[in-house]
DNA sequence: GCATATGTTATGAA
DNA sequence: TTTCATAACATATG
C-alpha cells in the first residue's frame, strides 16, 4: 500500500490521534520489526513523552517527541499502516507495536510482511541523508538537476528514493501515463517539454492523492484498471500492456505512451 | 508448486 | 562509476 500519500495519512493518523498527548505505554507484539533498539529500548525511549507534529519525507514517517528525546521513524514497507484505535480494540494478527497515548486512545503500527519497520535516532537528518528531494516539495529547477545524469529508464529514476523519494510502483506508472512518456524511455531522452510535463503532472497527481488518502482506483485513473482483467486505457480504450520496466511489473497504454 | 504483490537493499554482472 | 536484473527479506493470495 504505502507511496507518499499513505505516508501521508499516516501522518495525519498520528497527528490526530496522538498528538501533544503523553504516552502511556509502548508495547512490542513483535520485536521483528525494530531495528537497531530492543522491545525495552524502546519502551523507556518513549514511555512518559508526548508526541510533537510528525512530518514525512518520501516514504518514511519522522515522529519526533516533545523535549529533549530521540526520534521514531517509521517506515511501512509495501502493507505497513498506521491505525488509530482504542485500547480496548480487539488486536490483529499483523498489529506490531502499539503506543497507547492518554487514556482512550492507541496507535498501533500494523504490519504483515515486515519488509521495513522502525528505527530510534537522535539525528533525522543524517538518517534520511540518502534520500533524495521530496516528490511533493521538489522545484522544477531541481527536478531538472535530478533527472539530468541518469542513464536508465525513466521509470527507474522515478522509483529511485536517491533521486526522489516518495514515488513507488503505481504513482511511477500513473504519472508517466498522464506524462503520455513510455517507462522505459532513457531519462536523458526527455526534451525540456517532456520534463515539464512530467513534472506537472506528477505534483497533480501527488496533490490529488494525498487528498484521497492513498493512490485512488478511480475508473479515471490507471491504477483503477492496472489490475483487472483485460484491462484497457481509461484515456482511449486500447488494451493496455503489462510489461516489465526496472524489474517491476509495469502497466502502460502502448497507443498514449509511444517508446 | 508457481507467480504475483504498493519497498528496500546487497550482490554480481554489464 | 553507474545501472541493471536478481535474490532476499516475510507473508498472503490466486
Amino acid at each position: 500500500m504505502p507511496e507518499l500519500p499513505d505516508v501521508a495519512a499516516f501522518r495525519d493518523v498520528l497527528a490526530t490521534c496522538a498528538g501533544r498527548r503523553r504516552i502511556r505505554s509502548v508495547e512490542v507484539l513483535d520485536a521483528g520489526v525494530l531495528h537497531g533498539v530492543s522491545a525495552e529500548g524502546l519502551r523507556s525511549a518513549l514511555e512518559g513523552h508526548a508526541f510533537a507534529t510528525p512530518r514525512r519525507h518520501g516514504k518514511w514517517l519522522l515522529a519526533p517527541l516533545q523535549g529533549d528525546a530521540p526520534i521514531l521513524l517509521l517506515h511501512f514497507g509495501m502493507t505497513g499502516e498506521l491505525v488509530c484505535c482504542n485500547p480496548a480494540d480487539t488486536p490483529t494478527p499483523h498489529d506490531r507495536v502499539t503506543f497507547t497515548v492518554g487514556h482512550d486512545r492507541q496507535v498501533r503500527y500494523r504490519d504483515q510482511r515486515k519488509l521495513q519497520g522502525i528505527w530510534l535516532t537522535d539525528d533525522a537528518d543524517n538518517a534520511l541523508a540518502g534520500q533524495g528531494p521530496d516528490a511533493l516539495e521538489i522545484s522544477r529547477t531541481a527536478f531538472d538537476a535530478a533527472l539530468a545524469d541518469r542513464r536508465g529508464s525513466i521509470k527507474s529514476a522515478l522509483l529511485n528514493q536517491a533521486v526522489l523519494a516518495g514515488l513507488g510502483n503505481l504513482l511511477a506508472d500513473e504519472i508517466l501515463w498522464r506524462a503520455h512518456l513510455h517507462p522505459a524511455r532513457k531519462a536523458s531522452s526527455l526534451t525540456s517539454t517532456e520534463r515539464d510535463r512530467l513534472y506537472r503532472r506528477m505534483g497533480s497527481t501527488l496533490r490529488s492523492a494525498v487528498r484521497s488518502g492513498r493512490v485512488p482506483p478511480r475508473t479515471s485513473w490507471l491504477t483503477g484498471h492496472r489490475d483487472t482483467d483485460a484491462a484497457r486505457c481509461p484515456r482511449c480504450g486500447t488494451r493496455l500492456h503489462l510489461t516489465r520496466v526496472a524489474g517491476r511489473g509495469t502497466a502502460w497504454c502502448p497507443r498514449c505512451q509511444p517508446p
